[in-house]
DNA sequence: TCAAAACTACGAAATATTTCGTGGAACATG
DNA sequence: CATGTTCCACGAAATATTTCGTAGTTTTGA
């Protein structure tokens, strides 16, 4: 069977554990080929083949998830959804699903969760808040 | 192959989309029986079947994901993490990778991100930032 | 009492994920 | 030009996820 509804409402699909690895590469490095993926990926702690990455990227870009350029030989990937896309898809994935639906409790947990929030992100943080409640008044 | 590495570093293994989705009923609902647990998904959109959420509580016994009464016959199960504690996790993982690991920056999502702020949820906000902020003098 | 109902345990099928290895084409260079 | 290097496309294996169906065992209740 297998079927795709799913216990979990959700949208659009999460990216997977692998794929969010590889986007955040692209997110680093821009456009990229395969290689340099790769050769970033050594830098880290993992340790995947070639053609490991190579498969990855093929995978994302038959889903979506990627765009690439085949003008050259060396394809150049580059991920389809921004960064902030994808914080935002996720933000919501969690606070709809970990949280009940309440953003609030999330940045709670965030502000106040074992982390000791530092007084630079404090005072940011606070900044936006006053800039968010004067479209509030 | 199919080796246990993970191209994403994770602590722990997050629960997985349908594991979620029982999880949040768990929640809901306190320790339950499955047949209580089935019953809540019924009057929510999924259409699942019972021995698909009996297997699933089953296996997430296995993992400890999950804890169970077997004193009556109807088992009663429920989660061995509190909401709390998840939360914490996926927001850690949700940090980690995808938001370079800034906090503030998952604040700043949440709290700007599209959805619109109701004015309590920033009271409530501002007040446990103003709380935040006196142990930072 | 004896069939219907409720439970659990298993097994298994359909996908999805994660990871490489091979093979063949294109390219660089001694 | 011979040959080693670089790349892509595929195929495929090892797991993991998601979903039920069947079987066999209590319980219940007319």
């Amino acid at each position: 069977m297998g079927g795709a509804m799913g216990v979990v409402a959700v949208d659009l699909p999460r990216p997977t554990n692998a794929e969010l690895g590889i986007l955040r590469v692209l997110w680093a490095l821009g456009p990229s080929t395969v290689r340099k993926v790769h050769g970033y990926l050594q830098g880290e702690k993992a340790t995947v083949g070639y053609t490991t990455v190579l498969k990855f990227l093929q995978i994302m870009h038959g889903k979506g998830l990627v765009k690439r350029d085949e003008s050259e030989r060396a394809h150049v990937y580059s991920t389809q959804l921004s960064q902030g896309a994808t914080q935002r898809q996720l933000t919501r994935f969690l606070v709809d699903n970990v949280f009940d639906g309440s953003r609030s409790q999330l940045v709670m947990q965030a502000l106040g969760g074992g982390g000791r929030a530092s007084t630079e992100e404090l005072a940011e943080i606070r900044s936006l808040l006053e800039r968010l409640e004067e479209g509030h008044s």
